[in-house]
DNA sequence: ATAGATGTTGAGCC
DNA sequence: AGGCTCAACATCTA
């Protein structure tokens, strides 16, 4: 599920630690730990303090006293909460009801403090997963995630030259890798090449110069669109594709005509075959 | 009931 | 060698 803009979002949702000490910790040993073992996440995390929430592309961590820092991967199906939020739907989500904040059945981490608060991380599928790090120096899945496309540093010249290379795969696939797009996702890639008119299944080489750059600019334009309104809560922008994906029967949100849907580089797409050549 | 889901990885095949 | 495709991971929902 959670792409860029809703990694922020979820974590920012352990605010309400920060500044905090953790009394205790359940990690239940689970595929979210294949990593770092349950039981050492929870002994190096029990009686530190939260100083800071942050994100990165698809991937969140949470600085802690003694040089922690406490990654997480929110895979498919993950989500960070408040525990008293259980039931809460987020706004931003294309089905609401669907994305509502979960029983406790599939907490996998969960971190109490004193007064009753309780964050939390859910994953049903366990595509998730836990990392820790402890000592001087950011390890290296932090230090290699990131900037994202909507910061000023990021550099576009690894893309370029993805690009000039003239694959024969489709488009969709190069927005897809984490390695060039981090934080991009099978929604914001749609709404990318919806923004740019270029269809997913494009060969990369068969792009024109001119394609190339719109791509490059809806890329900056969405991913900055989608933290300022999906990575605060609010739906994103009226307009774009997001409030059509969904639904069988979605339209394109320009000419009406109904969305293409077709499998691309693996995922699911969709697109409007008026307005994407 | 069977398929599909907003992600990543690695095996196998060009 | 390196790029590409697809299945696998685990659970829930339509």
């Amino acid at each position: 599920m959670p792409e860029l803009a809703e990694v922020h979002w979820f974590a920012r949702r352990w605010a309400p630690g920060v500044g905090r000490r953790v009394e205790s910790v359940e990690a239940v040993s689970s595929r979210v730990f294949r990593h770092e073992a349950a039981g050492r996440v929870a002994d190096a995390l029990a009686g530190a303090s939260l100083l800071g929430c942050e994100s990165r592309g698809k991937r969140a961590a949470f600085r802690f006293s003694g040089g922690i820092l406490l990654g997480v991967h929110l895979g498919m199906t993950g989500r960070l909460f408040v525990e008293s939020e259980r039931g809460e739907a987020p706004r931003f989500f294309g089905d609401g009801e669907a994305w509502r904040l979960p029983a406790p059945k599939h907490d996998r981490l969960t971190l109490r403090f004193a007064g009753g608060l309780a964050l939390v991380f859910n994953d049903p599928r366990m595509f998730g997963e836990v990392r820790l790090h402890a000592g001087a120096g950011d390890p290296e899945w932090w230090r290699e995630a990131g900037p994202d496309p909507a910061a000023p540093e990021y550099d576009e010249a690894p893309v370029r030259a993805a690009m000039r290379r003239g694959s024969r795969s489709p488009v969709k696939a190069l927005l897809l890798r984490q390695d060039l797009f981090p934080g991009v996702g099978n929604w914001m890639a749609d709404e990318i090449l919806f923004h740019s008119g270029v269809r997913p299944d494009r060969a990369v080489g068969s792009l024109s110069a001119g394609e190339r750059d719109a791509l490059l600019a809806a890329v900056r334009v969405i991913c900055r669109a989608a933290l300022a309104t999906v990575g605060a809560g609010a739906p994103p922008p009226d307009g774009w594709l997001f409030h059509q994906r969904w639904s069988k029967h979605g339209r394109c949100p320009v000419t009406g005509v109904p969305l293409a849907r077709e499998t691309v580089g693996g995922r699911t797409s969709r697109w409007s075959p008026l307005r994407q050549r």
